[in-house]
DNA sequence: CGTAGTGTTGAATTGAATCAAGTGTCGTGG
DNA sequence: CCACGACACTTGATTCAATTCAACACTACG
C-alpha cells in the first residue's frame, strides 16, 4: 500500500487554491453556478455525476436514474439522515456538505464508523438486515440524494452498467473497510492520523477541491472515535505534526504542507 | 449490540425469515452423508445451500446457478486461492475447511483481514478495482466453489432474488466490517478476544457444528493480527480466560464453558 | 529424530489513556 | 451587540494496558 488508506483516487491537481470552507461559493464554469444545495439539480446536470452513481451511464440511462432519485431539503448540522435500527429503504448520495456514521451502544458510548463527502454513498450497511446498522448525521449544512433501494435494484436489472457500478461501489466500501481494519490493528497514533489526513486530501481532490487546504467538518473527538484514539491524542498529534512543519492547523482549518513526508510517516507502519 | 461483533446470525435473521417462503425445508440427514470436500456435489444437494448463495432461490433457479459454479480440487493448508493484485474474476464460496485473507505490505508485514468458514463468500474486495485487494489462503484442507463474477452478474439480472441476495451478502460484509472497526477502535484485548470467540461460535452454529467446542484452524499469531494484538497477548488472554473458567483451551482445541460470562466481558466495552 | 514453527510465561518498557486544569470558540437570547 | 453558557480544544502529569524482549516448552511433520 504505497498510498494512504483512504486514498481511493489518485490526487488530482486541485483547481481551487483556496477552499476556505464555503464550498457552495464556487465561481467558474457554468454548471458550477448552480448551488450544490439546490434540490432541483438533476443527475444529468449535477457536477458530481461522474463520481457518483451515474458514472458509466449514458444519457438516456441517467435520465432513468434521475426518475427514481428524490432530492430532499437540506440538512443542517446534527440532523439525522437515519438512525440505527430504522427500517432500511434507501441509500443516499452526498450532494454537498458532509456526514458521519456512528454506532451507538446500549450504554450510550458512540463510535464513529465513517465520514462521507460529496459523491459518496451512504447506507449500504442496511441492505442485509433491512435495518440501518448505525446512525448518520450531518456535520454541517448538507444535502443528499435519496435513492430508494428497491427501485435501484429494479433499475439495475435493466441497466447492466448500473448494476455493475453499484456492485463496484459496494466492493470498494468493503476494500476500504479492510484497509481501515489494517490501519487500526497495527498503526501508531501518528501513522493513523497522517493516513486520515491523506485520505481526506485525496477525497477532496476527487471533488475538485484543494487537496492541501480544507476545513475539517468533524471535531477532534469524532476523528478520535474513528481512529480509535482519544481527543487528547488527536490534538497532541496535530500540534506535533505542526511543529514538524508537516501541516498547519488553525482550529478546523488545516493545510497539508508536506504531503510527501506525511506519506513517509504513514509508510513507517507498513 | 447485545451480541458479539462477528455474530452475523442476528443480521441474517431478517433475511432468513423473508426468504423462508421461497425455499423448501431442507430434507436433512441424507444429504449430510456426502463428503463435504467432494467436488461433484451440486448446489441443489449441498448441505450449505440455505446459508450460501442459493438461499432464496427456487429449484429451477438453483439449477441455473449450478451451471455457472466451478468446483475445484481441494486446497491444502497454505494454498492460495488468489494473491493480492491478481486479476479479479470470481468470488468464492467456502464449501469446507477455512481460509484467511491477509494484506501484505511492501515491507513484508502481514495483517489478517478476515477468516472464512463454510457457507461464507470470499473475494468481494476485488470487484471495485478488478484486482484482489488482499491474498487469501487455506488454513487447513479445504474446498471452495468458484463463482465467475461476470456470470454471476449476468444471472443476477435474470433472477431478482439472486441479485437481491448478493447485494445483501455484500451489505452484510460492510456491516460486519464496521462492527470490527468499532471493536478495534475501542475494546480491550480481553473484550476483543471474547468477541472473537463468540463470533466463531455463532458461525459454527450456523453450519450446524457445535457452538461451544471447536478447533481453531488459525494460529494465535493469525488471531493477533486480526484483532490488532500480539501473539503473546492472545496467548495470555486465553490462559487468563481459562483460569477464570470461561473457556478451556488445549492447543487448537477450544471449548466455551460459559458463553454468558463471555458476553458480559464483551459488553463491558460497550 | 531433529528442526522449524507454534505457543507459553516472565520482566522491562512504552505509547496512549486517563485525570486534571485550563483556554478558545460559537451560537443564543437578552 | 454583547454576555453567557456549552462545547471544543489544548497542554501537562500520571497511570496502565499491551508491547517488546527474552527464554523456554510443546508439536508436528518430513
Amino acid at each position: 500500500m504505497a498510498n494512504s488508506v483512504e486514498n481511493n483516487a489518485d490526487i488530482e491537481e486541485g483547481r481551487l487554491t483556496t477552499a476556505k470552507g464555503n464550498i457552495s461559493v464556487r465561481p467558474s464554469a457554468t454548471v458550477l453556478k448552480i448551488c450544490p444545495h439546490n434540490p432541483t439539480v438533476s443527475c444529468a446536470s449535477c457536477r458530481l455525476n461522474e463520481l457518483c452513481l451515474p458514472l458509466a451511464l449514458n444519457k438516456s440511462e441517467i435520465h432513468k436514474l434521475d426518475a427514481i432519485v428524490e432530492r430532499n431539503r437540506p440538512f443542517t448540522k446534527g440532523d439525522h439522515l437515519y438512525r440505527q435500527s430504522d427500517e432500511f429503504k434507501s441509500v443516499y448520495a452526498v450532494r454537498s456538505g458532509s456526514f458521519k456514521s456512528y454506532f451507538l451502544s446500549d450504554s450510550g458510548k458512540g463510535r464513529v464508523t465513517g465520514f462521507y463527502l460529496p459523491g459518496e454513498i451512504i447506507g449500504m450497511d442496511g441492505i442485509a438486515s433491512n435495518k440501518y446498522a448505525n446512525s448518520t448525521s450531518a456535520l454541517e449544512h448538507s444535502s443528499i440524494c435519496d435513492i430508494p433501494f428497491s427501485q435501484l435494484e429494479k433499475l439495475s436489472r435493466e441497466l447492466p452498467s448500473l448494476q455493475h457500478h453499484f456492485f463496484a461501489i459496494m466492493g470498494n466500501e468493503i476494500a476500504k473497510d479492510q484497509q481501515v481494519h489494517t490501519l487500526l490493528s497495527s498503526y501508531s497514533a501518528e501513522e493513523r492520523t497522517a493516513s486520515f489526513l491523506l485520505g481526506l486530501s485525496s477525497r477532496y481532490a476527487r471533488v475538485s477541491l484543494s487537496p492541501t487546504r480544507f476545513l475539517l467538518s468533524m471535531t477532534r473527538g469524532d476523528i478520535g472515535e474513528y481512529l480509535g484514539l482519544t481527543v487528547e491524542t488527536v490534538s497532541r498529534i496535530f500540534t506535533s505534526l505542526q511543529k514538524k512543519g508537516l501541516i498547519s492547523v488553525d482550529n478546523r482549518e488545516i493545510e497539508l504542507l508536506d504531503i510527501k513526508r506525511l506519506r513517509d510517516i504513514f509508510s513507517r507502519g507498513e
